[in-house]
DNA sequence: TCGACATGCAACCTTAGAGTTGCATTAACT
DNA sequence: AGTTAATGCAACTCTAAGGTTGCATGTCGA
């Protein structure tokens, strides 16, 4: 599994409307024209931020005939809430170690 | 705990400075002004970032004499992860679903 | 009280990105 | 082959965000 960069997976969950096309996906793989149907906006923005999250792992092109569907990698999410709780656990971690040198233990 | 909408979360989690900021936090709570020494951005930035990172709640501000140390808060960290984590699941058992669907199960 | 250091606020610059329109291209289907 | 519907590419607009400089305000300590 790739398991590129962290920072540009947060980048790419940190927009509303590619949140609103991964609900849309959520309900079965869709091209960027389908997608456009259901969207308040353009095939070609869609088509942009399927590139993005297509750059960052979060989603899988599949080709069917003329058409492009686009499906969601479940697995990526599951990857990036586990480094995520590792980094958060680390800080606990710091924290309680901070706390116990404070409190002179 | 602020349970607020996760996409602002993860905006502020996409930004390389910010993971600068949160590292240099790690080593010990710090003020705008400190961080402003160990990194090459100015003084002001940090604050503006800081300002982010404490309106989604993964920092807090913690006034000590005339400065303002800021402490990031783990807990967040672990709770955005969870529920990250959550919606990775969520999809996997959808994937699940589809797949019974299309193998006749 | 006065100086030094820290924060707060405001204006400004610059670029990345979200969105659009328009056109070219490719591929399915009759 | 020709039509239709899809994708691909390019240029353009606009706004928000990251960053800067400058100055005002506030507060600790000698």
């Amino acid at each position: 599994m790739t398991t590129g960069t962290l920072v540009p997976v947060f980048a790419a969950l940190g927009d509303e409307t590619r949140w609103s096309i991964l609900a849309a996906l959520g309900e079965g793989d869709a091209s960027a024209s389908a997608l456009a149907g259901r969207l308040p906006v353009t095939r070609q923005a869609i088509a942009k931020h399927l590139a993005v999250l297509q750059e960052v792992g979060l989603v899988e092109p599949i080709r069917v005939g003329r058409e492009v569907r686009y499906r969601v990698l479940g697995s990526r999410l599951g990857e990036t809430a586990r480094r995520l709780e590792a980094i958060g656990a680390e800080w606990d971690r710091r924290l309680a170690a901070i706390k116990e040198i404070a409190e002179g233990l």
